[in-house]
DNA sequence: CAGCGATTCAATCGGTTGTTTCAATCATTT
DNA sequence: AAATGATTGAAACAACCGATTGAATCGCTG
């Protein structure tokens, strides 16, 4: 079990603290998560978030940097040594994909969902661990999304580029981000696996036809 | 003066009331905004929303009704007669820009800003007014959007056409549900209406693009 | 076992929330 | 002007929040 359950009574208090932090924040969010649920959810006392943590936000704090680290470091990017797709067209073409359909896993993924709904919950609220969460965590993955992209589009200014790439982001974040409209139109009720693997399927695919047709316009 | 000021001293109070809840549900959400707050901002007392409303819920579901009703009333789209793209490619195409860039407009445009802020709040919160919001005022614009899709796309799954027309918005969407993130990435300070100019011509550029390679994949 | 720091517990503290009360005030009609 | 219903006002309500207290308990060392 490498992701133990916040219910899981092994571990101190400080660890079941966060596990259940994680649940709470991520379906409710810094403001609205209580204290005393969190508490009940980790069979501790009130007062032990003050013990342990100091205060609520240093707990929210604390809760999300050990998640994106378990996150990311469970998705780890392809590593990249960007291939021309005027040399290896094919090659560079398996690149973008293996790029796009890596940060889909990442977002729409088998991993544990509150690792994600956490992500979007600071973004969302643009809270105060935003700036850190930007520079130190997703920065580094949009710079690889971003640098592969350009490969696939020379000539093109920058701003094109990063505008390709907030799309990719943009069409698998909705999934997440808005879960109830996504499904809504789909005429189903739950996000399952297959929704979301077809979803990431299709974000790929799009990915590279978007490309091609942009390399070759003027 | 189209659209009045929250503070604007006229008016009786339920107007009042809603032209001051609608900033402040719009900036903090449903549950984080206080009545104390609305009721100052409206110059009027606390049992005021009690009295015209209900209760802060109601007030909620009135002041979301009144600024979808506006918003889409101002950003009407384009109604259709689909146009084959096999029959007259150009006029087709045409119109799926219109389409396009209506929602793009109605999403990024410069109407007023709280609209497109309340609406996203109901969105992410997935309150109690969201299956309201879905059937009354999201899905006719979802499916004029579909429409114009699946007429470019044809012979595709319905599933297939509704992957797209979540794409388009949600790229669309990207840039107002997660302002601070696309900025980050843009190295701009302010979505500026250039920027978002130049993200809706993008979506529409890339959404032309995307269907044509689709239509002639098998 | 005695001692002691670390940890947990129930109880409580201000403070804020949405809601309610009821008297005062306003607007309209008789 | 008097009366009546609609509206407003200050104050208080119960419920909930995060934080804090101080005593009780645990786990270890000497």
């Amino acid at each position: 079990m490498t992701h133990p359950l916040p219910q899981d009574p092994h571990g101190d208090t400080s660890s079941r603290l966060m596990d259940a932090a994680a649940t709470v924040f991520a379906d409710r969010g810094l403001r609205e998560a209580t204290v005393r649920d969190i508490c009940a959810l980790a069979g501790a006392n009130v007062a032990a978030i003050h013990y342990h943590f100091g205060s609520k936000e240093e707990l929210y704090l604390a809760t999300l940097r050990r998640a994106l680290r378990q996150h990311f470091d469970a998705h780890p990017l392809p590593s990249l040594a960007p291939l021309d797709p005027e040399v290896d067209p094919a090659g560079a073409r398996a690149q973008l994909e293996a790029v796009v359909r890596g940060i889909g896993q990442g977002i729409l993924g088998p991993a544990p969902e509150w690792h994600t709904r956490l992500l979007l919950r600071c973004l969302l609220e643009a809270d105060f661990a935003l700036p850190t969460v930007l520079e130190e965590f997703l920065g580094p993955r949009f710079g690889v999304l971003r640098g592969v992209l350009a490969v696939h589009l020379p000539g093109k200014d920058a701003q094109v580029v990063v505008r390709h790439a907030l799309s990719v982001v943009a069409q698998l974040v909705f999934y997440r981000a808005f879960p109830g409209v996504a499904l809504h139109f789909l005429g189903a009720t739950e996000l399952t696996p297959e929704l979301r693997a077809a979803a990431v399927d299709h974000v790929v695919t799009s990915t590279r036809r978007v490309l091609e047709a942009a390399r070759r316009a003027p």
